[in-house]
DNA sequence: AAACAAACCGGACCGAGGTCCGTTTAAAGT
DNA sequence: ACTTTAAACGGACCTCGGTCCGGTTTGTTT
């Protein structure tokens, strides 16, 4: 049964975290992984798995844009406060029925096998980074998008937050003389869901050219600089 | 009085025009210049004159977040259904209000004094491109961020569209060997306004930072390989 | 001047996201 | 078992973007 897959899916109890602290940009990653839902009362647990439930199986029949707030409480027997009161907003919910395949995307990223893991050469694992993510953005595609904040939130997002810090991570190994903060901004930017449906989708751009444009950028922008006359 | 200023703002008057051809890339720039507005019937182009006039004080006075389609309604003595009808959608308002600005901006780039315009060499073209654009974003921030649509159609949306292909175009000159079109994607999303906010706004990170960046990454971007072992 | 068609107008109406608050209930303490 | 309390619940309610359609205005034609 699919059900069980989701009782894993985790996020953060609090819909709406306020989190002041910038921190030290790569610790915050792994979000407490063990089990999480630190401590949910049995009904709230159990709304929360009916949810998800109810969310994938909308998704399945209606597409992403069928998973209305309404629809998804209905179809739990729940009322809408509560989805709101476990999700936070309809980011939130979609975010949580990704949540699995990116739990193991990060894993792949931080402890699977080279060149997606470490071990490789920094540059390797950024062109199989970019690879690998345009390939997952490409099969869940339509709910990706619409898992995608609008404006600014798009930036302050968890997945996006810790897939950058290690584009920057690498970076700084791969060329310590940039601004590995801002050009990882760059890199992620090109592997934007929505510009991937674009070209894609209303574009007709195989995948394929996108994979060898990535690799191009990576090899362009970590190529040593031999002069100096930028600055 | 800054009444005047709107008259000239323009806009396709379709309100949701269906663009079904992709056309060759770089021809349907210019939006028509010399006077717009087709033919307007009189009535309709005072109504659109109001509505821009009561937009723009609600800006002054609200915030964009003010800017309600109701409200700009009420405030122009208008009925809600001529806003949608005269600009299509929020986005669509809120566009007009920044197209003088727009327009300013292309014309600088088609026939303004290098390195902006034409006669520079295209790297340093490009230089001046993101540096001024950076800049202009920077002073319209929150309208800008107001008027970016969500998903999707962030990359088929005119300005973008244009100001894309003149990337690309400068592009082909200083670097035939690369994907011009999708270079062009990557360098316009290290640009993005929600990126922009993100990073001064949010991050307190100072423009100078971003523009610098700006500059590395085109020196990078824009360096002659030497060797062919990527591919 | 009268008639006519096309464009325009306005506001009632709808759907969806998000909030609020009185009520219910799980679980910890006695 | 009984009380207590904090959390969870649910659905009425609000706002806002967007649609619809009957009535009105404009400008053209005869």
């Amino acid at each position: 049964m699919l059900y069980a897959g989701f009782m894993s899916a985790a996020l953060p109890s609090f819909p709406t975290p306020p989190e002041p602290a910038p921190s030290p940009e790569l610790i915050q990653l792994g979000t407490g992984d063990a089990e999480d839902e630190p401590c949910l009362r049995a009904d709230a647990a159990r709304n929360r798995a009916r949810l998800l439930e109810a969310a994938a199986r909308l998704v399945a029949e209606h597409g992403a844009a069928g998973v209305t707030m309404e629809a998804v409480a209905a179809a739990a027997h729940v009322g809408k406060g509560t989805v709101f009161r476990r999700f936070g907003d309809r980011v939130g919910l979609l975010t949580a029925l990704l949540d699995h395949s990116e739990k193991k995307f990060q894993a792949a990223l931080l402890g699977g096998p080279p060149p997606l893991g470490p071990g490789a050469p920094p540059v390797d694992r950024l062109r199989a980074f970019g690879c690998a993510l345009l390939r997952r953005a490409d099969e869940e595609l339509e709910l990706q998008l619409a898992a995608e904040p609008a404006g600014e939130r798009r930036y302050t997002v968890a997945p996006r937050r810790f897939q950058r810090g290690h584009v920057a991570m690498l970076l700084r190994q791969a060329v310590p003389d940039a601004d590995g903060e801002l050009l990882s901004h760059t890199l992620m930017s090109s592997l934007d869901v929505a510009l991937l449906h674009h070209l894609t989708r209303q574009n007709g751009m195989p995948l394929a050219r996108l994979e060898a444009a990535w690799t191009d950028l990576v090899t362009r922008v970590t190529r040593p600089r031999e002069d100096h006359l930028s600055r």
